[in-house]
RNA sequence: GCCAGCAUAGCUCAGCUGGCCAGAGCAGCUGAUUUGUAAUCAGCGGGUCGGGGGUUCGAAUCCCUCUGCUGGCUCCA
């Protein structure tokens, strides 16, 4: 007998070389059918594996990440089965599961897979996942497993099999399809129900440039026909609340070819809102002690020499822009740090002005691979809300603090409710990819937790992520689909200050280095308005948006009334638009309502008389009739 | 940059395997209508079918190339 430790504490007994299934089926049926995989002692496992000593024991289903692993990597192999039926000179890289679902690469050799033939994998799939086939587990030796895969002709199992211990190699076995696999897997095909190919994309194999590509296959799968339509309409959703189709419709920005692919043009619209934002946070950048400053779109190649961007990114920028007769090198601006470090270095700076912080709304450019740009979230010309902070190693934690605070009120004032601190620190095994001290390291590292600590963030540390000039800490945010962005990013340097020699009389009347710090709340205008706008689904919050209401005459009679309407709304600082259109209240409303304008005011001859306003929301409906400055006092509470 | 796909009017799209002056809806313009909570009616204008080259008697349709876009890969100071 074997002693079984379950996760709520429980323990019971079962005989050597029970399996999880058993167990769960000594529970009940209903968990039974539902068990996927099981965690023993940590390691997830087949739920069909014997279990043969004193094991902690936790079963996974559909609910669980472990479990969801299990079922998309199983099926991933459903699909190889599928693709190897069907064209039977494919050859397998590897298939794993992802966040949403899976993918198999594959080596389709001359022929070339299309979506079109989509239809035709997923029916072979649904098929054999009829069969209900078992997955079987067999261990095998390294000699065993190359003289399979070998005969099979497939060289990248056997590059995969180079790299494994013999003693350590498990094939997986379905129907007619024989995996090099780690596993786990579920019990057999016949969980799988439902079955979506999602899209083809080449892969380098195992991520190598310079290696041959494979055609990667994303597909995702259900145990039921309607999780998988409640899947496809969450992207249907998706894809409604784009930020560049909504960008477009409500005219935010424009791309134009001949201006070029990833530079963002600001449209009127667009451009209020951004620069709402932008005041909103310089206002409150202010108040806590930054000092804006401009600096030029160009600089010297000499000042990124030294800073270090020439050499690590010169070739992989814009080219430098040259003097016509002085043969001057200029580069467009990367980044903004090596100005400002300018800036710090313009005079001598003692330790009673520290810490300085530097602000810029600054726009740089960086070359992207044409393949990489996407709308606003990846661009080659964007503006950070910039800063730098220039302070003493004892005052990181503090400035830290005053960061974090002003980064989770910009989240929470635009509505991200749900976010996460990632802290990326240094790789223990390779210390030597870093510069500065290691007592600098090791205390900026610390005051990064401290400071995370005493905000009161839920944070993920991930080792080895840290840039090489200091460790950092970014905002992981999650919008109301779920989707995760990072977006703002606070950096601890070492590097730059070194570079630039930048220094400051300390108390000791002796020079010292300051530390610097470069933060931005929002990352980028450009990422982060892209974020805003799938986050919102373009409904933006009141503060921000262009057009806060449309005053809406029921017919000509009443635009001059509208118009003074509209001025005395100006005059309390709340912005709008008559439409004066000879159209129908219904046709005005609905247009209002398409352009997502948050309030509407209707007004006839009723309201013409009484002077009063019939309010109508955008997507709720008629609020009822109200004085003017009940509509300001309505709007006013919302701001 | 690499793989796959896409590009027809301002927008969304039709135009099958090459064949009469390239279509629709919405938007736009003009006129009529003066309207009470999500689309009033009529008329009109608008496209060298992304650019260039080729095959063909004939190309939106087939081939090559460039540009842009989409989904990935690699990259991301």
């Amino acid at each position: 007998m074997i002693k079984i430790t379950f996760p709520d504490g429980n323990v019971r007994e079962f005989e050597s070389g029970v399996t999880a299934m058993e167990i769960a089926q000594s529970i009940s049926e209903g968990l039974a059918r539902n068990v996927l995989s099981a965690s023993v002692n940590g390691v997830v496992w087949d739920s069909t594996r014997p279990i043969t000593s004193d094991s902690t024991l936790a079963l996974h289903t559909w609910n669980d990440p472990e479990g969801k692993n299990t079922f998309w990597h199983s099926s991933a192999h459903l699909m190889a089965e599928a693709l190897e039926a069907l064209y039977p000179n494919v050859k397998f890289g590897i298939g794993p599961p992802i966040e949403n679902g899976f993918y198999y690469d594959v080596d389709m050799g001359e022929q070339v897979l299309s979506s079109d033939d989509f239809d035709q994998i997923e029916k072979k799939m649904l098929d054999l996942a009829r069969e209900k086939n078992p997955f079987v587990r067999k261990e095998v030796s390294k000699a065993d497993a190359i003289s399979y895969f070998t005969e099979k002709g497939d060289e990248y199992k056997l590059e995969l099999i180079d790299g494994l211990n013999d003693g350590e190699i498990t094939f997986y076995e379905q129907g007619n399809f024989v995996d090099l696999c780690r596993g786990p897997h579920i019990p057999d095909t016949g969980k799988i129900k439902a079955v979506k190919l999602m899209s083809l994309a080449g892969a380098y194999w195992r991520g190598d440039e310079s290696r041959k590509q494979l055609t990667r296959i994303y597909g995702i799968t259900f145990q039921k026909q309607k999780e998988l339509t409640e899947y496809l309409e969450l992207l249907e959703e998706a894809k409604k609340r784009d930020h560049r189709k909504l960008g477009a419709e409500l005219e935010l920005f424009m791309f134009s070819e001949k201006v070029g692919a990833g530079l963002p043009i600001w449209l009127p619209k667009g451009t209020a809102l951004r620069s709402r934002l932008e005041d909103f946070l310089k206002k409150e950048q202010i108040r806590r002690g930054y000092q804006p400053v401009i600096t030029p779109h160009i600089g010297k190649k000499e000042l990124y020499v030294t800073s270090g961007h020439y050499a690590k990114y010169g070739e992989d920028s814009f080219q430098p822009i040259h003097t016509p007769r002085e043969g001057e090198e200029f580069l467009l601006k990367p980044m903004n740090c090596p100005h400002h470090c300018e800036i710090y270095g313009h005079r001598p700076r003692s330790y009673k002005e520290l810490p300085v912080r530097i602000a810029e709304f600054g726009t740089v450019y960086r070359y992207e691979q044409s393949g990489e740009l996407h709308g606003l979230t990846r661009v080659r010309g964007f503006t950070q809300d910039d800063a730098h902070i220039f302070c003493t190693q004892e005052q990181v934690k503090d400035e830290f603090l005053g960061v974090l605070d002003l980064t989770k009120l910009v989240l929470e004032k635009l509505g991200f409710e749900d976010y996460t601190a990632q802290i990326s620190l240094r790789d223990p095994e390779n210390p030597d990819k870093y510069i500065g001290s290691v007592e600098n390291w090791d205390k900026a590292e610390q005051a990064i937790i401290d400071a995370t600590k005493e905000a009161g963030l839920e944070t993920t540390t991930v080792l080895g992520e840290a840039a090489f000039y200091g460790p950092k800490l970014d905002f992981m945010v999650k919008d109301a689909l779920g989707r995760r962005w990072q977006l703002g990013t606070i950096q601890v340097d070492y590097n730059l200050p070194e570079r630039f020699e930048l220094e400051y009389t300390g108390t000791d009347n002796a020079m010292h280095r300051p530390v610097m710090i470069h933060r931005a709340p929002f990352g980028s205008m450009e990422r982060f308005i892209g974020v805003l706008i799938e986050h919102c689904g373009g409904k933006f919050p009141l503060w921000l948006n262009p057009e806060q209401f449309a005053i809406l005459p029921i017919s000509d009679r009443y635009n001059s009334y509208a118009e003074d309407m509209l001025a005395q709304l100006a005059a309390a600082d709340l912005r709008g638009f008559v439409d004066d259109r000879s159209e129908k209240i219904g046709r005005k409303i609905r247009d209002a309502e398409v352009r997502k304008v948050p309030f509407m005011l209707i007004i006839g001859e009723q309201e013409a008389e009484s002077g009063q306003v019939a309010v109508r929301k955008q997507g709720e409906g008629d609020l009822g009739v109200m004085e003017l400055e009940a509509f300001v006092t309505l709007m006013n509470e919302q701001l």
